[in-house]
RNA sequence: GGGCGGGUAGCUCAGUCGGUAGAGCAGCGGCCUUACAUGCCGCGGGUCGCAGGUUCAAGCCCUGUCCCGCCCA
């Protein structure tokens, strides 16, 4: 195509569907272990492999897609691995779900039937996870993709449990877990969530056994009375005191309990100061069961109904419904003394959102604190540091107060935990193959721990499991540890520290050398997005619509420090116009590129114009690495957009025209299409990690001629001190853009109708910028459309015109002959008034003998040269105010 | 109860070492100037939550306080 048919506007859809699949075939993406090039290596926060990618994954890929992208042109061997979570409950609930829907349980289907259709599940929407992760541009090397469940991946995690369960630090327990009757499983504390609500406390009577009197505890939750073993009181309350050592009847189970003091569980200034005990439902009353050897009954099975322990009739019947029942019961037999509202603080299982019951049962642990103290250690001594630096509070809070994690959850998703019982006796054998016998008697009748464990698990070793770990591999060796981890904060404990403790007790090293921790992307308006909400934004609905490169270049725009970001799709808006300014400033780089030879020398002179480009270039290029290698990726892409759209764009593109004209013949135009070419090209190279697709297929249709690279994707990012920096050139075109924007100025402000011919006389205060200024008569006459120009030094102000400062230069426009000039005296009043507040405020500073004294030589000097040049501007503002006056009083 | 973050233009947010408070969007006015109307030119808009303190100087540091949000118990 030549460059005269490229389409006006940028079309995303055409060029975004054939990059991605180019660079794939090239093998681009893949990393080499045998590479001599430093590594710098992430691997992706795998997501779950059921649903589909929703915003967060997308900022998440975004912003290590741009980090991964600027190392591999920078000499890094980059290695970006992606793969996905087996996700446990999530993933067996949503194939439950389905098979419910065809009147089917997983038990009518058996473990393994179960299980084939969940791989298949996790199939399809594995494609669908790998499609969307193309479609954003990740240059994830494929050849390198793992999943959780992976061969590999599972020698792993039985690997590290029998290692685990050898060094003592796997252990099997009978506690109080928190159990989801939701998902039929326990979760781990990290799992559970807490959301205050309108509850009730219920003060009941209870009986006192011998005495005409009754003791009133207050509860939450009267349904667990059928299995309270105990009422406690404070040791130290003077209305019951007497009472501790008595029993009291408990109601509708004529059960007789102890009345206990318990100076821990009970605060008498709460309810009726006495308690129910419920050791079997209830965590803090567990431990007062163990501290005075109370019986625990269990009153509620599986699904949270009354079971066969309580009275008959309330067996079978769900526990909220039990409690209606129970408590209509008791105002029956006149022993429910009152009913108060209450707030409560509820655990709800975060996978199913039920209400969380707290059940005796026995389960594998991980003993934490051995693995926590290294782990919290190596952050304290730098060895990882996390960005921003403020999270690593809440990882130490977090790991200083650690407690064991429970790991065995009762699904079929999942890695089966290795371990083997006897049926003869109680020996388990935990081992990395399957064992033939038990390993306590010798017998034959194992049978194998039917659980799985926690997906986090798994999850935990991602690290290292992902590059062949526990085998040394080549790829163990050359791309661990690896360079960041970028992630949510919100998954700091449930991932972040485990695979701080996992990497470093199963490697000896710390799995990550930085954490990267992003915001959660939210609405407009700053709320979670939500299907239920209906305010999601689908990143495949946006870059179908806008473009995946826009949406990259917002999202980076948004990955700044804070804890939310609020999306809306005006940003990406303007993005994409952003983009499409991209496209059109190449379109016309490329009409007039046509005839430009590129295996020609290059120009051995440069304009001051082209000067100034390359040093602003150089500025821009050095901005756009610090921010990088400081891990800024927002201030990385406004630095890249801000050269590109205000400086390439808005000035050197329009200060080149006379010249690719050919206005001022060949050599300057020849320069000024060297100049011009070689900026996109690297401002194109700057821009590529943020919006690969736009870039490519610009970059591609540049004639660089031989030596390029065959991509933009494997061309050098450019560096500080590529090109010159040019200080005198900074000051003339300075100096000449300054004198352009005051006469737009006075057009704008004066509204001075467009196609109004306008003369402009410019006084400078030295004769170099006047012959500067001279030299460029041309291109100031095309950007600020006036048809005159008089250059001068100093000398005689014309009459009747508007005067604006540029620098150290007056700008002069007569226009009394036909506009009110009045507009230009209030113009210039309020010039002057705001000129004389900042002169006021530099005078009071250096009246200060403090100041002159105190402050230092180099901001003294500064306020000096600035009360000069507010002077010197309010003197030719009042000059030029006082001119005008006279002019029309002549009038 | 403990911890963390935020409060800056109408909105969304930057603000480095304490030294003249910025950008985008929205708004207003003017332009179809042969790359781009997804554009160009110009303009207005601020008690930096509040009160103290340190300092020659505070959006920034310290203390207190109010509001919003999050995490942990």
């Amino acid at each position: 195509m030549s460059s005269e048919e490229l389409p006006k506007a940028y079309d995303h859809r055409e060029v975004e569907t054939r990059w991605y699949a180019h660079w794939k075939a090239q093998g681009y993406f893949h990393a080499d272990a045998e590479s001599k090039r430093p590594p710098y290596v992430i691997v992706i926060p795998p997501p779950n492999v059921t649903g589909s990618l929703h915003m967060g994954h997308a900022l998440t890929v975004t912003i290590q897609d741009v980090l991964i992208r600027h190392k591999r042109m920078s000499g890094f061997e980059a290695l970006w691995l992606p793969g996905t979570d087996h996700a446990g409950i999530a993933t067996q609930m949503v194939v439950e779900r389905e098979l419910a829907r065809e009147k089917v349980t997983r038990f009518d289907l058996g473990r393994e039937k179960f299980l084939e259709k969940v791989w298949e599940w996790k199939d399809v929407y594995h494609a669908r996870i790998a499609a969307q992760l193309e479609a954003m541009g990740c240059s994830l090397d494929w050849e390198r993709e793992r999943f959780t469940m992976d061969e590999g991946l599972s020698a792993a995690v039985r690997e590290v449990f029998v290692r685990l369960y050898e060094e003592g630090l796997i252990y099997r327990a009978d506690r109080l877990v928190n159990w989801s009757p939701g998902c039929q499983t326990v979760i781990s504390d990290l799992e559970v969530l807490f959301e205050e609500k309108d509850g009730s406390l219920w003060e009941i009577a209870y009986p006192v056994v011998g005495q005409d009197l009754s003791l009133v505890v207050a509860t939450t939750r009267p349904e667990t009375m059928l299995g309270d073993t105990a009422v406690a009181v404070h040791p130290d309350d003077e209305r019951y005191r007497h009472l501790i050592g008595c029993e009291v009847r408990l109601p509708l189970t004529g059960r007789l309990i102890p009345v206990i003091g318990d100076a821990e569980l009970v605060d008498m200034a709460f309810g009726t100061g006495a308690v129910k005990v419920t050791p079997a439902h209830d965590f803090n009353d567990f431990e007062v069961g163990k501290r005075h050897n109370l019986p625990t009954i269990a009153v509620l099975d599986a699904f949270a109904r009354v079971n066969e322990n309580a009275p008959e009739a309330y067996r079978g019947l769900d526990r909220f419904e039990a409690r209606k029942r129970i408590v209509a019961d008791l105002d029956a037999l006149g022993l429910l003394v009152g009913v108060k509202p209450h707030k409560l603080n509820l655990g709800h299982c975060q996978r199913s959102g039920s209400v969380v019951e707290p059940m005796l049962s026995k389960q594998w642990y991980v003993k934490m604190e051995p693995l926590a103290r290294p782990a919290a250690e190596a952050v304290r001594a730098g060895k990882t540091q996390f960005v921003p630096e403020s999270w690593e509070k809440t990882y130490f809070q977090w790991m200083d107060n650690i407690r064991d994690w429970c790991i065995s959850r009762q699904l079929w998703w999942g890695h089966q935990i290795p371990a083997w019982h006897c049926g003869d006796c109680a020996f388990v054998t935990v081992t990395r193959t399957e064992p033939s016998s038990c390993g306590g008697c010798g017998g034959a009748k194992i049978h194998r721990d039917p659980d799985v464990l926690d997906t986090w698990f798994s999850s935990a070793l991602w690290p290292f499991s992902t590059l062949g770990w526990p085998e040394r591999t080549p790829d163990l060796q050359k791309f661990y540890p690896t360079t960041v981890m970028e992630t949510g904060f919100d998954i700091i404990f449930f991932w972040v520290a485990r695979m701080m403790m996992m990497g470093l007790h199963f490697t000896g090293e710390v799995p990550f050398k930085t954490v990267l921790l992003h915001a959660m992307v939210r609405d407009e308006h700053g709320h979670k997005m939500s299907k239920t909400k209906g305010n999601v934004i689908d990143p495949l609905d946006v870059s179908r619509d806008l473009g995946a490169d826009s949406l990259r270049l917002t999202l980076a725009g948004f990955a700044g420090q804070g804890r939310d970001i609020k999306l809306s799709l005006k940003a990406v808006e303007g993005s994409r116009n952003f983009i499409n300014k991209v496209w059109n400033a190449s379109r016309f780089a490329l009409m007039n590129l046509g005839d430009f030879d590129a295996e020609a020398p290059p120009p051995t002179t440069l304009g001051l114009v082209d000067r100034w480009l390359l040093s602003r270039l150089d500025a821009a290029t050095a901005k756009v690495q610090n921010a990088l290698d400081a891990l800024s990726i927002n201030e990385a892409s406004t630095a890249a957009v801000h050269f590109f759209w205000y400086e390439l764009c808005d000035w050197y593109v329009e200060l080149s025209k006379p010249l690719l004209y050919g206005d001022a013949g060949a050599e300057p135009r020849r320069a000024t299409q060297w100049t011009l070419l070689h900026c996109l090209d690297a401002a194109l190279r700057l821009l590529h990690p943020f919006i690969p697709f736009a870039t490519e297929e610009i970059w591609q249709k540049l004639p660089l001629g031989q030596g390029r690279a065959a991509s933009l994707m494997i061309a050098e990012y450019p560096r500080p001190g590529d090109f010159l920096r040019d200080p005198d050139a900074e000051r003339d075109v300075t100096l000449l853009i300054d004198v352009i924007t005051a006469i737009r100025n006075v057009r704008g402000e004066l509204k001075i109708p467009g196609g109004k011919a306008l003369t402009a006389y410019v006084l400078t205060t030295d004769e170099a910028s006047a012959a500067y200024l001279r030299a460029e008569t041309p291109r100031v006459l095309k950007l600020s459309r006036v048809e005159t120009l008089f250059v001068q030094v100093g000398g005689e102000r014309p009459k009747g015109s508007a005067m604006q400062l540029a620098g150290s230069a007056e700008v002069h426009v007569p226009v009394a002959d036909f506009i009110d000039i009045g507009a230009e005296l209030t113009r210039l009043d309020r010039e002057m008034s705001k000129a004389q507040a900042q002169l006021d405020g530099v005078k009071k500073k250096l009246d200060n003998p403090q100041f002159v004294e105190r402050a230092s030589e180099e901001i003294v000097e500064k306020e000096r040269d600035r009360l000069a040049d507010l002077e010197d501007e309010l003197a030719r503002l009042g000059a030029s105010r006082l001119r005008i006056g006279e002019w029309v009083a002549a009038r």
